[in-house]
DNA sequence: GAGCACTGC
């Protein structure tokens, strides 16, 4: 068909120059899924439209995208003085839908975009030399024209009989919507269920004259998506997102509003859940639609819960529910069996081989087996595997020996079950030599790799790059993953030139984060990373497990969206059975403070209550452990309620302890740099490491730690420097982020946090600006033990011990926590390799059991500051020694009197911050003779004149630093 | 000696 051809021509290069594939754009935000590839698919339309002249629009759409098709089409044909076809155009836009005017100016145009000043002005020129262009038509008078109405008639009819156009239908959507209060949409990504139900429902509202009765709000999983989505509606309505105009979106820190009444916003999940906190009853929203529920995250779960009990509260609201087709079913019987709607895909087919279809195909034979199962070994992480996982790998090995003798099982498959095929196949793919086989020929088209994590991208990088072949220019090799640069860079989304072959190695990021668009060869490695909560041992863990068959699926639909693709999975058919349809909800696999506390502030009742209600509720256990966690950090009382503390963390938009680490910073005195911290630990740090540039990377963190033995404070430096060198200018800006592997677009989202966290604690009362940098509010902004303490205070009892170690073989020290016994610095810490530490603590905020068990950031603290900020002290004399302990665990020896000095003073202290924290004020900071001044003076002058000691291990066990005998 | 992916008035 001519439109599959049409790709890359020079029509496509024109627009390319401020496409949002591969202009001057940026960032990668246009790279969304769902309603984004809606858009997508319209972009091909109008390629389409530049060249298949005086031809029918493409099959596979429908709907809107039909009307937008001929949109184009016609713009074409007036081009060459044809006024017919405009109003063909026109006869289309009132056929398609019952919407409102969309002038065709507007809606063939791109959505409004983030590039160059000059490209855009000039882009505003074309367009509105094409509003006058179209505009012309108006002035003439309409005449009837036979040919063109038999045309149109036919046409709609062949739509209808269309059974996609029928289902598609805005009648019946709205007729389901208006009758029912919860309705279930099913389709895959790409059918426009996104950018449509919502447009379908207001112009319903407004064709009734009931416009202003409509609030249609549509939430996101991702940020990205709920802009991307946005802005296309924006641009399919003729209008600009926000502005007050009928379509916006609101993210964190982000929003360009819609008029209040009738309108569509867009807006992640998160910011529906902290609405609730002031409208309980959602009362300014009339639809709510909740897209991809079927990813189960944490957040679009909870949501559910609540919008199922607010169904008693307001009837007049309604729920429109959007999943992938695989589990729609689940959410319809959640919700007594609402009735269900599907709309029909309109991506590509996509051909789909097993292991042993590629066997067949590439006639691959191992060659050297004993180098490729060890490099197999090493290649995939699969030495833990989680307890429910066990079972179908059991299953899997009985059943294989049958498997292998049915005839589709080709003979070398028990082999391969060992064996990792990637640089083979891909070899295989890209240089195939006639001699080799002759059945595969590849089309033009990126190669999308999908590996669970970084070492698996790392080392096919390698093997690649070890080729000749690949080292050429006929190949550009792209590494995609979270923590490396490439995800920020335009070069993933530019087609490569004519005869260059792109292949693109990620991670899961690609298979919803990413939208990567020419992929037309999907290789799906059938592993991803998965983090767990292991609730007997209390940890976290992240694993490759086999992938879901949605994820497969999710997957496979990555090679179709420019022309019919092929995806090839790395597992055979036994194992493709033995999947799981679904990955575990997150909300079964995740720690549960942070939203207990939210259930807590919210007033949902009991915590255990309200989560049995979950569409697959976590287990008691998990939600009990989360409960006294809780209590441990004086959040919860023993009644479950939320204690004055626990109040003001459930309302900071962080997890208890970072919001514990962010009252402290404020109380002490130490507020922007412990901001800084706090921004970091909840979003990420902002640190890049390019592939293969490791070693280097870990260097400049090194150097930004300026020896402050702490992860958390290099973070700080690192936050200071971007600052400075912003202030000298982006050049400066840009090389400075270039020379440290530091992130820009992190480092200003951090920023731009800590100004939020900021105006929390003012409305609190905790402060009395909102700038974080106010000068009351960083009196000992500059005291960097003091900083370690309220870190201390903030991640309490997150702990670990140094002890030396002996070992010759690796220097170093050994760690270890109480729980756990014996863990590992994570070698991306500035502390991984340190040797001289000054105290004998860490305190860390992330630790999670991958190959072992790591923390993957931490401080050295000192005695002093798990003292006064750590638990509950207690005094003993243990035959000759004096000590003092916290909880029991973390010893220090010391002189009775001394020991009991500390302890009335942090009874003091603790007496004090409640009351702080109780009723929020700020520490008056300039009456030096108060109280409250006095104890907190004490206690900073405390911790900070503390000497360094000597080497820490020297003493046995124990250790507390003698020479503070005079201070108190 | 190692880093799935998201999110927050």
């Amino acid at each position: 068909m001519s439109f599959r051809s049409s790709r890359g021509g020079g029509r496509r290069g024109r627009r390319g120059g401020r496409g949002c594939r591969d202009g001057s754009r940026e960032r990668w935000e246009k790279g969304g899924d769902g309603g984004a590839s809606r858009g997508h698919s319209s972009d091909r339309d109008r390629d389409q439209g530049a060249e298949g002249q005086g031809a029918r629009h493409p099959p596979h759409l429908k709907g809107r995208e039909i009307g937008l098709w001929y949109a184009k089409y016609g713009a074409v044909r007036r081009k060459q003085a044809d006024r017919r076809s405009v109003r063909t155009v026109l006869g289309f836009m009132v056929l398609s839908e019952t919407r409102t005017f969309i002038s065709p100016a507007v809606a063939k145009d791109e959505p409004p975009d983030k590039w160059d000043e000059d490209e855009q002005q000039q882009d505003e020129k074309e367009k509105l030399m094409r509003v006058h262009e179209d505009l012309e038509f108006l002035f003439h008078e309409v005449v009837r024209d036979v040919s063109l109405d038999s045309y149109l008639k036919r046409d709609l009819q062949s739509k209808k009989s269309d059974p996609k156009y029928g289902e598609m239908l805005v009648g019946e959507l709205v007729q389901l919507i208006n009758s029912n209060r919860v309705l279930v949409v099913s389709g895959e990504t790409g059918c426009g269920k996104t950018t449509q139900v919502t447009q379908f429902i207001l112009d319903d509202h407004i064709n009734r004259g009931m416009g202003s009765m409509c609030r249609v709000v549509c939430t996101q999983p991702r940020r990205i998506s709920a802009i991307s989505v946005a802005e296309r509606v924006a641009a399919e309505r003729a209008e600009r997102v926000g502005n007050g105009n009928s379509c916006g979106y609101q993210i964190r820190l982000q929003s360009r509003l819609p008029r209040r009444q009738g309108s569509i916003l867009y807006c992640t999940t998160g910011i529906i859940l902290q609405w609730l906190r002031s409208d309980p009853l959602l009362s300014s929203i009339s639809h709510l639609v909740l897209d991809e529920i079927h990813e189960r995250n944490l957040q679009s779960d909870v949501l559910l819960i609540i919008v199922k009990e607010l169904l008693n509260f307001r009837d007049d609201l309604k729920i429109i529910l959007m999943s992938a087709t695989l589990n729609a079913d689940k959410f319809s019987k959640y919700f007594e069996n609402c009735p269900m709607i599907h709309i029909p895909g309109l991506t590509f087919p996509v051909e789909e081989f097993l292991l042993e279809d590629i066997i067949e195909i590439t006639r691959y034979r191992p060659q050297d087996p004993d180098r490729r199962s060890s490099w197999n070994r090493s290649f995939w992480q699969g030495r833990h595997i989680r307890p429910e996982k066990e079972e179908k790998e059991t299953e899997y090995k009985e059943s294989w020996p049958f498997y292998a003798e049915a005839p589709q099982a080709n003979g070398c498959l028990f082999f391969l079950m060992f064996v990792c095929l990637f640089l083979e196949i891909l070899l295989f793919f890209v240089c195939l030599s006639a001699a080799k086989c002759h059945v595969f020929v590849l089309q033009d088209g990126a190669i999308l790799v999908f590996l669970p994590g970084w070492d698996n991208i790392s080392s096919l990088n390698d093997l690649l790059m070890a080729q000749p072949m690949f080292r050429s220019d006929r190949f550009v090799i792209i590494p995609l993953h979270s923590l490396m640069p490439t995800v920020n860079q335009t070069q993933v989304f530019k087609r490569p030139p004519l005869g260059v072959r792109k292949i693109v190695i990620a991670t899961n990021i690609a298979e919803t984060s990413i939208t990567i668009d020419d992929v037309v060869y999907v290789i799906d490695g059938g592993k991803i990373k998965e983090t767990s909560f292991d609730i007997d041992n209390n940890i976290s863990t992240l694993t490759a497990e086999w992938v879901s068959l949605a994820n497969a699926k999710q997957r496979k639909g990555r090679a179709g969206r420019v022309c019919p693709g092929k995806c090839y999975h790395l597992y055979n058919g036994l194992r493709a059975s033995l999947m799981d349809a679904y990955q575990l909800p997150e909300i079964m696999r995740t720690p549960l403070e942070e939203l207990c506390l939210q259930i807590k502030i919210l007033k949902l009742g009991s915590i255990a209550r309200f989560l049995e209600k979950a569409p697959d509720p976590p287990t008691e256990k998990a939600v009990n452990l989360a409960i006294k966690n809780l209590i441990d950090l004086n959040a919860l009382d023993h009644s479950e309620n939320l204690t004055a503390l626990g109040f003001h963390l459930a309302r900071l938009p962080v997890e208890p302890h970072i919001g514990k680490l962010i009252l402290f910073g404020a109380l002490l005195g130490c507020l922007d740099p412990v901001l800084i911290i706090a921004a970091s630990l909840s979003f990420k740090d902002p640190f890049f490491i390019p592939l293969g540039k490791e070693k280097l990377a870990d260097m400049r963190r090194k150097t930004l730690s300026k020896n402050s033995k702490s992860d958390h404070l290099t973070i700080i430096n690192a936050f200071r420097g971007w600052e400075e060198a912003k202030q000298h200018g982006a050049r400066y800006e840009k090389e400075y982020c270039w020379d440290n592997f530091l992130s820009a677009n992190t480092l200003q989202m951090l920023h731009n946090m800590k100004g939020q966290f900021a105006e929390h604690l003012m409305h609190a009362g905790f402060v009395s600006s909102k700038d974080p940098k106010d000068p009351k509010s960083n009196v000992n902004s500059d005291n960097e033990k003091l900083i370690k303490a309220v870190i201390v205070a903030g991640l309490y009892p997150k702990v670990a011990m140094i002890r030396p170690s002996h070992s010759k073989k690796r220097p170093g020290v050994k760690v270890y926590t109480q729980a756990d016994g014996k863990v590992c610095i994570h070698p991306k810490s500035v502390n991984a390799e340190e040797t001289e530490f000054n105290y004998t603590w860490l305190i860390y905020h992330l630790k999670m059991r991958t190959s072992s068990i790591f923390l993957y950031d931490c401080t050295e603290v000192s005695p002093f500051s798990l003292l006064f900020f750590g638990g509950d002290i207690t005094i003993q004399k243990d035959e000759d020694q004096e000590t003092i302990a916290v909880d029991k665990w973390i010893v220090f020896r010391s002189p009775a009197r001394i020991a009991h000095l500390v302890k009335n003073l942090k009874k003091e202290l603790d007496s004090l911050l409640e009351e702080k924290i109780r009723n929020s004020a700020p520490v008056d900071w300039q009456n030096r003779k108060s109280k409250d001044c006095a104890v907190i003076t004490a206690i900073i002058d405390l911790i900070t004149t503390q000497e360094t000691p000597r080497a820490p291990w020297t003493r046995k066990h124990t250790y507390f630093d003698d020479d503070d005998d005079d201070k108190d």
